[in-house]
DNA sequence: GCTCCTCTGTGTGCTGACGTACATACGATC
DNA sequence: GATCGTATGTACGTCAGCACACAGAGGAGC
């Protein structure tokens, strides 16, 4: 994401940024917490999960090098509404929460970039919604896995049935069976936590149309 | 909303506002269709829906007087992902999309209450993801009559089974069974088309917890 | 090799919602 | 006050996903 700034304005934000590694399972802020820091991520991913009656959760958004997290930063406010969750290892960019309110008040290209992502996120919240209420989970994991593989840029990555159940709230057993369907459709294989992409054009005809939609969008939007 | 401005400012917007008044059924915007003005509801109560598959629509969001229609506008778009579909009729302000861009960027007051306001509706409509992933019909049901009351501010309303439906992303059926089973605890009266609470705080009990949390947000945000 | 833990596979009964079809009932209009 | 459109009630079979329970099976560590 922070490619997409003229070369200037990188620059002068690159003193308030840190590389970090972020490693799985990691969780970069609960909802009601407030945020200690932006993250950008880089080859890692990261999910927006939202938090009901205590205990269930469920993904609304993803992100990945396309985005950020800590968008309600840039909305006046330093507490998150969503739990963000480290979904796969690798490295970010982060800055402390007060420098890049900063940052966003002194530069007119980093707001309007922050703003076109904040409208990309609540178009992929909304799509994840209406997803979520309308479609089978094989749809729906399909889906998932094909949003992964566009952000962490590999057909292969290391996720557990469980896991996946937290992600699109459903049973592990839920995805047990989608998964296997698809194994036997052989359009992905897997084994122990590791997941690979077989058939990439197939697993797009099985994902409900939810996953040309988010594309589309995000593609539209970065002009 | 307009109200929580300064009043110099308010008197600013003025010039560019004109009252309007909004039918029932009557879509202000299609999704991926221009925003040609946006609206601040006084009494009028608007939906916003994610079309899925062409024809499924599902609401992800309810703005009523503490919000307003359009806030891609102010996040530098006037495309919008939703239908805005007028639920309750009553009157609201409007203003030309091309003057709201010009007053948001004038008036850091006005921009920060729309900040403001984009953040509830974020909060709102994760919220509303993970309700209709995780809550059953009736629960949903007494959450939905719950916010329009608090938006319309009355405890009756004209809404028939069918539209219910439509908004909750169910079969008009499962409404009639939902609604009768409410309406035997006496929380509800209805009769073709006109929908009473009979006793709120029955009816926040049959409600899910959403109903709770949303309206903290919005409350605690409102400061 | 053996043990233990985690991950995946399978079975059973249940329930909430679906699709469809049709029946009743109110009210506006002629 | 008869008719027609719309709103609501009921019924029936189907199905996706649930809860729970338990059975293999691969890997790591001893």
């Amino acid at each position: 994401m922070l490619a997409a700034l003229p070369r200037k304005q990188y620059q002068r934000l690159l003193s308030g940024l840190e590389s970090v590694a972020l490693t799985f399972g990691e969780v970069l802020h609960e909802p009601g917490e407030r945020i200690q820091h932006v993250y950008f991520p880089g080859d890692s991913l990261v999910s927006l999960l939202t938090v009901v009656d205590g205990h269930l959760a469920l993904e609304v958004g993803m992100v990945g090098r396309e985005g950020m997290v800590g968008v309600p930063l840039s909305l006046g406010t330093d507490v998150s509404p969503v739990r963000a969750l480290v979904q796969g290892a690798g490295t970010a960019m982060r800055m402390k929460s007060a420098r890049f309110s900063d940052e966003i008040r002194k530069s007119p290209q980093l707001q309007q970039e922050i703003s076109r992502y904040t409208r990309a996120l609540m178009a992929q919240i909304t799509q994840t919604a209406a997803c979520n209420r309308f479609h089978v989970v094989g749809a729906r994991l399909a889906r998932w896995l094909l949003m992964t593989r566009d952000r962490v840029r590999s057909d292969e990555f290391r996720l557990t049935h469980a896991f996946l159940g937290h992600m699109l709230g459903v049973r592990r057993v839920g995805v047990t069976m989608a998964a296997r369907a698809l194994q036997k459709r052989k359009l992905i294989a897997y084994t122990r936590g590791n997941i690979r992409i077989l058939d990439r054009r197939g697993l797009e005809g099985a994902a409900c149309s939810c996953y040309e939609l988010v594309k589309d969008m995000n593609g539209s939007v970065r002009r």
